[in-house]
DNA sequence: AGACAAAATGACTTGACAGTCATTTTTAAC
DNA sequence: GTTAAAAATGACTGTCAAGTCATTTTGTCT
């Protein structure tokens, strides 16, 4: 009860700085195998032999690197979660064009984003579904992409409503809004995979146009660029 | 490979017609004990001990009425998912109102439905963690609850443009553009749960605001009972 | 090359839990 | 009240995978 947990306190059993670069290598093996295993079957599901084989490497050997399997699965998703805001706050930083085309590439990059790299379109699942045994994940996903995300999101539209393109709307507070429809289509993609096939290109465009109508100061603002046909009266059932 | 997998074909062992009030009654009792269970833990954690003890009952005596682990699951999460939206239905189509408030008062009560029953709420993260393993349940959930809630809203939309409170929009093919907020509310509520708190609130009421903003026929329209004070800049930082 | 240390291995131990089934208890029928 | 059938029980078995550790392999220094 008293005194401190020290799993908490380390996580990878050897400090990182004395290691001989066979050891790293190995290191960003295991970190790769674990990920794919991880994504692909969940924690629970994922098996270290597994893990270990598709390294190239003796189970015993995992042990060397962590102390246990719930250790190499917060280094997995861990090292999913670091690399993922860098570009998009980047681009947004030193962006010199209209606010509109800002916002409508930010959000065309992350929906490039959720549809190429699998284990990274995993993470969300996985924190999902075994965040409530790893809350510091989850801690760590909100700190490093959440929270960063939506100040970059609050910045673009900052930025719109100083250039005259944008009005005052809630989403200033709840940047979350603009990016609702990202995360009901990860979500979809995490239930239902490709079994309930949904047109994505299409419904991005509709995202898009949808936040503009919302935002935009003038509704012309909002129709430049919108889909070639968007028809006012859509077959109903089409998009289900 | 070819033939049939009778486990498919027959979760439950009895046919439900000729049973028992008591058989009837202890079923009750197994899948309630069952859905908080696996409500609580997910589908590899749960125990069937803890399940039998919870419903009062022998582990044996759940092989009595269902074939194994998996069926009881389905089971309990199509219990959960059964009567979700029945309430919404009925209230759509029998609403005389406008439909600026009939969409009002549906979003409010999805986050209504979403913040109360504890069960329910874990619903969601049942389906996606677990989901890869049972696609039928989401197939499921895809055809009882989504396509059902979709078509619910597109006749809201449709009536709001026939008085003319609504403008045409995307949300006409896509109503998950108005529902997406809930979603990712949903989806906060699963990763972070109490830790990273969001003013739920005035989060309902912004999401209201800004779809009423994205599809209203005037300014005026979606103006009306907004949010006391919506400050036009608000503290940043203020919503994480 | 030899000798020592560090790293890696994988057969083994351990614990946990899904599923079984011989036995006991309950229900219903006469 | 007796008896037969149905329902319920829980100790037991088999399986599977996490974690260990005595042994082997690899690397390094003289």
């Amino acid at each position: 009860m008293s005194g401190q947990n020290p799993e908490q306190l380390c996580d990878t059993l050897d400090d990182s700085s004395h290691r001989s670069a066979r050891q790293r290598e190995r290191d960003a093996l295991i970190i790769a195998a674990a990920t794919a295993e991880f994504a692909a079957a969940g924690f629970e599901n994922a098996r270290l032999e597994d893990i270990a084989q598709r390294a190239g490497v003796a189970k015993g050997t995992l042990y060397l690197y962590y102390a246990d399997k719930a250790a190499l699965f917060k280094a997995a998703v861990r090292s999913l979660i670091q690399p993922a805001l860098a570009r998009l706050q980047e681009r947004v930083m030193l962006a010199d064009g209209s606010a509109v085309d800002l916002l409508r590439e930010s959000l065309r990059q992350i929906y490039r984003e959720m549809t190429t790299d699998g284990a990274r379109r995993e993470l969300v699942r996985l924190l999902i579904a075994d965040g409530r045994r790893f809350p510091d994940l989850g801690d760590f996903y909100h700190d490093e992409v959440i929270a960063k995300g939506t100040a970059t999101f609050r910045m673009i539209l900052w930025r719109g409503i100083a250039t005259g393109e944008f009005r005052h709307t809630p989403a200033e507070e709840f940047p979350h809004l603009l990016l609702a429809p990202c995360i009901a289509l990860s979500n979809w993609k995490l239930m239902f995979g490709d079994r309930h096939p949904l047109d994505v290109e299409r419904y991005v465009e509709a995202h898009l146009q949808f936040v503009l109508g919302a935002i935009a100061a003038s509704p012309t603002v909002a129709a430049i660029d919108s889909l070639p046909a968007t028809s006012p009266a859509p077959t109903p059932g089409s998009a289900v």
